[in-house]
Parts: C-alpha cells; structure tokens; sequence
RNA sequence: GGUCGCGUAGCUCAGCUGGAUAGAGCAUCUGCCUUCUAAGCAGACGGUCAGAGGUUCGAAUCCUCUCGCGAUCACCA
C-alpha cells in the first residue's frame, strides 16, 4: 500500500470530477520537518490549468481529501502546499499487515520473470584483486540482488581474461626465477603467487633496457628487444599456435590465480553463476561480422578491414576486424555477447559492471547489437562507476601502487577487533563468536563505504585513514540491528495485532512513513542501478529510530498494549534493516 | 581539440522526474552511561550549491557559455 500514489489518483480524481480535466503529473511529498503534517500535495503546478490562485485550489483539495479519504484526517494551507495530516489508523494498519509480511518490499521472481545477465568482476590472471575490483565487485554483486528483488530472475556472470601478453609475462618470470616453486610452499594464495612474478616481470625488464641503452643501443630498440620481453613474446606465439607444454604451463598458473580469486570472492560473500573466459571468446564474433557486412551494416575498407560507420549517431568509425582478419575488442564482446545469449536464450538483458574509462566502448557495443537487430538489446545497461583514486593519484599495479583487496579486508577485520577489544563489551564471547562478529563488522564498514556512494562518482581512498565504524557506516547500522534483535530476545513477549485506534507519537509516526517507503527505495535502487539509494534509506531510518529508542523505554512498560505496540514497531524496523542490508550484501549481527 | 562524466559546509557525501528557510556523517565545542547495548542520543558551530547568463510563479536540480578535475577519442584489452 503506498500512500503517495494512492492520494495522487484521489487528487486526480478531485479534478476529473470537479472540472472535468485530466492531470496526472502532480507532486507528492513527505512534508519537511519543520511544518505540521505528514504528506504534502504541492499544487503550483495546478495554478495554470484551473486558473484559481493557490490558496483557493489548496483548500478544495484538502477538503476534497478530508471527505473522501479515510486516511486523511485534516490539512493545512501553507502557500502552494497542502499539508496532510495522516491518521494513525493508516499507519498501524500498515503495520499489522506489513508484520505478517516476511518478505515486505520484495517481489519474488517467477520462472516467467525477466532474466537478466549481470557481469562483474571480470579480473584479469596476473594478479590479485585490489579496490577497484573490489568496488566492481560489491557493486554487481548487490545490484544482482536488487534486480533480484524487483522480481526479475538474475544470473551472475564473468569474462576472464585468461589469455594475452601480460599472462605470459608472469610465466616467463616464474620460469626464470620461480625455481619450480608452487603457491602452497611459501604459503601464499595463488593470485599473489602469481602477481609476484608479474612484478618481477617489470624489473628485469626494465634492468635489461637499461643494460641494452648502456651498451650504445637507442631507447626504443632497446625497448622493443629485451630478451625477457622477447621471451614473452615467444610464448604468447606458442600459446597461440596451441604448444601443449606451454598451455598446460598456462593452465596451472591460471588455476592458482583462481583458486585465489575465489577466497576473495568467498571473504566477501560473493559467488558467481557461470565464468566466461576470454581465451574460449577470443576468437567468437566473426561470424557477426560477415552477417552485418551482408546486410551492409558493416563496411569494409581497402585494406580489407572491417568498420561500422557511427557518424550519424554521433559516435565514430569503428574498427571491427583487423586488415589482417583477427578480432578486436569489440569483435570479442559482440562474440561473448551472442554465445551468452545462446546460452540463455530466454535473456531479456545484461548489465555489464566496467569502469567509466569504458562508457564509449559500451556505447558503440549497445548501438551495433541494437543495429544487429537483437531485441535484448534495448535493456543493455553499462553500469559504469568511478574509479578508486588515491591520494597520491592512480592506481597502478606494476608500478605498486595499489591498495590490495586481500590486505584491505584483514586489516579491516584487524580494525573491528581492535575496537570491540577497546569497548570490552563482547568479552563472554567464545573465540568463534568473537571473529565471526569482527569479520562481520569490518567487511560491514567495508562494503557501506564503497556502495554508499553513488557509483557514477569517483572515490577517493586514503589507505592512511582507515575506514570509520561511527556515523553514516556500516556498524552503525550493524549496531542498531543488533540492539533489536536484543530487544526482542529479552521480552519473551508474543506479538499480537495492534488495535486500529492506538494512539501514536510523531516520532513513531516518522519511523512508520519511512517503513513505508522501503518498496519505494528498492524500486528507484533497480531502476538506477545504484545501492547508494539503500544505504542511504537505511541509515535515515535508523537515525529516525536510535532517537526514537533513545527516548522511549521499551520494555519497562506496564501497560501491554503499549509494550506490544512498541515491539512490534521495532522488529519491524529490525526486518527491514535486515532486508536493506542484504540487498546490500552486507551480513547483520545478532548481537554486537 | 572533439565527446562523456564530475564540481554542494574544513573533510566525506545525500538532495527523486524543478518546489517551502540547502540536509546528514566526520572533525571542533557543550550536555547525557544506577535506566532495554554510549559502535549511541540531544545540541552548537559551519554554505555566494565552481562562476556568469538564460528558461519561470519558483533553479543545487533544466539550457548555454566559462573555469577546474577526470575519462575517452588505437588495426591495446
């Protein structure tokens, strides 16, 4: 039930009868604190089409809501705004009924529901995951659960890329000097293992151009053959004219990046449907190609490359097949993009987590699948986010200067340790209870500060200033949600219905608005594609609800119905909590 | 240079398709632990919404220009 579109039809129903006009574009709001009332009509956008000054429109209106809803009780004229003020019987209905509700604000998907592809992730194997994927990752994964939500079926996919110059960089490094050495006998994970020797990669690289440049060579020739660089090369030629020796050496050190990679995935409770892998992929996407060349979508030059001519959508040519037949990026994506739709043919559409420096290659991607004629492509969606900045600027993996994910997630647990250890207040705890709840809480702190953000924006990370656990964060929400559940272990008190003429507070009246406002806020997240729209509902209602338990006694009530009333209220706000973090794939604590 | 995105309090961010006096958190300062968990609550301080025009009853929000930051414009992925 929600009020605001219901008073919308009341309202344009008053107009229907009284001046027989149609108006449908009309504004409801909560009212702003400082005014009397609970949900306000704002009509200046009336003033034109009924030709009456606001003060008189505002009047009929509200008198037209006093009579003919039950819900409204009276209204006040303030300018253009008409000030309603909802009766406590609207709310506390609410209430029961969204109480027996276990999955209020959630639409359960049928087998007949949309099915959307969601991609994210997408590392490449030669090294570990640091903040920025960590970034993509929370970010696919929790709108993958917010599609899930809004009733849509939701399948969670990969592309890999497993193949090319810079695997075989880390090979030739481990070959050299990895003295047949595996992940497992120094203890590392395997994506560390790896990166390594991609890093070790560089160095001798670069020691070598400077040997060569020393020895009377130019730079660029220097540049273009250092052995170690050769060596690579010569790989990556094997690699491709399938040398057994070196795909089964590729194999092995792809298989100890991904063993790696799924202890991150697992750390931040994250897991996938399916994996595509670039080295399956690479090659797909031609037949596209001479498909949209015959139906002259496609144009080949005198070289015999193949282009798209975007000219007239205001975008560019755009290179599809090299002039000497190999696929390009985009031919890939168009390739991986078809044999996913194979794959799932009831596909109503994918969302592709990348970085913003690729919002032009998904624009041309969407625009040729569109001109290729696919329905699915009209619900292709970039869901492109900012990049992770340092202080000190970029993120760069071979240069060092990046924040590991792996790192990142310890020292945060590190962190919430420390903290419970200062509060002292989880000291009966057994060993087990203790790392669950510091596990909990500083990937909680974790994941709230990266998806609060609207993803669009670009974050600025300062690894010498750690994450707070006060404030708009993830504990903060953590906490409330814990107290809750506290709350309703000590009453032992079994919830009944709540009489209709119960008298309610403002304060409770606030919590109870923004409760219902929680479909809402997981609506407007999907049609978005940003969690931050969640983060933020929550926090608000939490913040309307520590004051509103601050300020109350709970459970040191005579009177039951008031007792009765009072926790049914909180455990509600507690399942909500519960369910908003969820969408957010943060875990809550019963007790902290 | 072309295209796209961003610019809101000292810092980090909200502000929905234009609506009332611009909202939080952190930091700083002041109160509140004998009272269901103080990872909390109540309050104070803090703003020329980058700048200039325009559209209108009304602009942080829409349009144009300028400035600043970032991304992108490869037969790389």
């Amino acid at each position: 039930m929600n009020l605001h579109s219901l008073l919308k039809e009341k309202v344009s129903e008053f107009i229907s009868i009284e001046y027989n006009l149609n108006f449908s574009d009309l504004e409801i709001q909560s009212t702003k604190k400082d005014f009397e009332g609970d949900i306000t009509v704002v009509i200046f956008p009336l003033i034109k089409l009924l030709r009456k000054p606001p003060l008189e429109i505002g009047s009929e209106v509200g008198n037209f809501l006093v009579k003919e809803s039950k819900y409204v009780e009276s209204f006040n004229l303030i300018q253009g705004f008409v000030n309603l003020e909802i009766s406590s019987e609207f709310y506390l209905k609410f209430l029961n009924e969204a109480s027996e509700d276990d999955s209020y604000g959630f639409i359960k998907p049928k087998s007949t529901s949309p099915l959307f592809l969601v991609e994210f992730a997408s590392p490449n194997t030669n090294k570990p995951l640091h903040l920025g994927h960590i970034r993509n990752i929370l970010l696919g994964n929790s709108i993958s659960k917010i599609l899930h939500a809004n009733g849509k079926n939701v399948h969670k996919t990969q592309i890999i890329n497993d193949r090319g110059i810079h695997i075989c960089k880390s090979i030739v490094a481990w070959l050299q000097y990895g003295e047949n050495s595996t992940p497992n006998d120094h203890d590392e994970k395997g994506d560390f293992f790896v990166g390594k020797y991609y890093i070790l990669f560089d160095k001798i690289y670069k020691k070598e151009i400077s040997e060569l440049i020393n020895s009377g060579k130019d730079k660029s020739f220097a540049e273009k053959n250092a052995p170690i660089l050769l060596e690579a090369q010569d790989l990556l030629l094997k690699w491709e004219s399938g040398d057994k020796e070196v795909i089964e050496l590729w194999k092995k050190m792809n298989s100890w990046v991904y063993e790696g990679f799924e202890k991150t995935y697992n750390d931040l409770g994250v897991n996938f449907d399916s994996y595509y892998y670039e080295s399956n992929t690479y090659l797909l996407g031609k037949d596209i190609i001479s498909t949209g060349l015959k139906n002259n979508i496609f144009f080949k030059k005198d070289d015999n490359s193949v282009w798209i001519d975007l000219t007239e959508e205001g975008l560019d040519e755009k290179i599809l097949l090299r002039s000497d037949g190999t696929s390009v990026y985009m031919t890939q994506d168009l390739g991986t993009a078809l044999l996913r739709y194979k794959n799932h043919p009831k596909m109503n559409g994918m969302i592709y987590t990348v970085g913003n420096e690729q919002d032009y290659h998904f624009k041309v991607l969407f625009k040729i699948l569109n001109k290729l004629g696919f329905d699915w492509s009209q619900h292709l969606h970039h869901l492109s986010y900012g990049m992770v900045d340092l202080p000190s600027g970029k993120m760069k993996s071979r240069e060092g200067t990046v924040v590991d994910g792996d790192e990142l997630i310890s020292e945060m647990k590190l962190n919430a340790t420390e903290l419970s250890k200062e509060l002292g207040k989880i000291e009966e705890f057994t060993t087990y209870e203790k790392e669950e709840l510091n596990s909990t809480i500083g990937l909680g702190a974790l994941k709230y500060f990266i998806l609060k953000v609207d993803p669009k924006k670009r974050i600025l990370f300062d690894p010498n200033e750690s994450i707070d656990f006060n404030g708009n964060t993830g504990p903060f929400i953590q906490y409330a949600y814990a107290r809750i559940q506290s709350l309703i272990i000590k009453s032992k008190f079994s919830l009944t219905k709540i009489n209709l003429d119960f008298e309610i507070t403002q304060k409770e009246k606030n919590i109870l608005k923004q409760l219902t406002q929680f479909p809402v806020a997981i609506k407007a997240a999907g049609d978005n594609y940003s969690p931050a729209l969640i983060a933020n509902f929550t926090f608000e209602l939490v913040k309307l609800f520590n004051s509103y338990y601050q300020s109350t006694t709970i459970l040191k009530v005579n009177d039951i119905e008031i007792k009765n009333f009072r926790l049914t209220l909180s455990s509600k706000v507690g399942e909500v909590i519960k369910s908003s973090m969820k969408l957010l794939g943060v875990s809550v604590p019963n007790k902290m």
